[in-house]
DNA sequence: TTACTTGCAAAACTTTTGCGCCACG
DNA sequence: CGTGGCGCAAAAGTTTTGCAAGTAA
């Protein structure tokens, strides 16, 4: 039995992966583990200075860019210039549908995927190690969902 | 009947989108419509170099990012730290496997897959726009293939 | 003609890094 | 204690932009 520990779930992939436990990388594990969006280094260090002020926005970029070598992250590029960050999944995988006119991004699982994508990359001769889908798409006007303002989506700078 | 021009595929598409035909532009459409790889902004700048040293690489980024916006090219991100970019493919779809250990890119089809993406889309209340799907993976010891000096993938500057 | 495009160079941004100090293990 | 991490500020690298001049339609 794993004895329960105060640390946050990717603190304990960080130290089952042999990483010093700074203070600085347990206030951005605990952030990236409170996250259920997909922050950007910019918004992680506004998180994190929050819980710790004494912390860097180097040091974010330092530690998400060991925790992607390490797999524990994934980066994503929704489009907004900046790299954006998640933690990885193990299992139930989710891809990202990104409203064109206004960069919100949506979520959506799709069982088969993985196993159509594992068997693809078998046959190509190589073993699955990660992968990204992102859909790109236009909100369908439609039923009774009066349009809310859509304002076209800024290159710099999109939404969560 | 559609009258045969000496203009490149991309360089139509400019003009049924109402682009106006510019010397560079029609270089620059050249270059990629001659593509059969996913050239960033440098390498494109160095190809329609060659072929009219009057063009500055800042043409380059406007022109691409331009049709990028109507549409014609879509831009990718590899790893790399720059984006690349292809035309854009209407039908026939291919993806993206990237060898983690060389950053070499493997294109593959999965006809499938586009009708799936376009299902989930409208299930989700959009149309669909375009979709991007890389799958990263380690090429498998096996079968009477030698390794061929697997190096470790540098962050910035991937290949072809 | 006239609005759009280009080259050049500077600016804007994101991300990385060198260095002296500090802290985890 | 020693190796590795941190903050700071500078550097590096990519992409955008202001402006004056040129060009397609």
């Amino acid at each position: 039995m794993k004895s329960q520990s105060t640390e946050s779930r990717i603190a304990q992939l960080c130290i089952e992966h042999g990483l010093k436990m700074t203070g600085q990388r347990r206030v951005i594990a605990r952030v990236l583990s409170d996250a259920d969006d997909h922050p950007d280094v910019e918004e992680l260090y506004r998180r994190a200075s929050a819980l710790d002020s004494r912390i860097s926005v180097a040091t974010v970029y330092r530690t998400v860019r060991l925790l992607e070598e390490k797999g524990i992250l994934e980066r994503r590029d929704f489009g907004g210039g900046r790299a954006r960050y998640e933690a990885t999944e193990h299992g139930r995988h989710h891809y990202h549908l990104i409203d064109v006119d206004n960069g919100k991004v949506i979520e959506f699982e799709d069982p088969e995927h993985e196993e159509l994508m594992r068997r693809v990359a078998e046959r190509l001769g190589f073993d699955f190690v990660s992968m990204r889908l992102e859909l790109f798409g236009k909100k369908r006007p439609q039923t009774a969902q009066a349009g809310k303002a859509p304002q076209a989506a800024k290159r710099k700078g999109a939404a969560s």
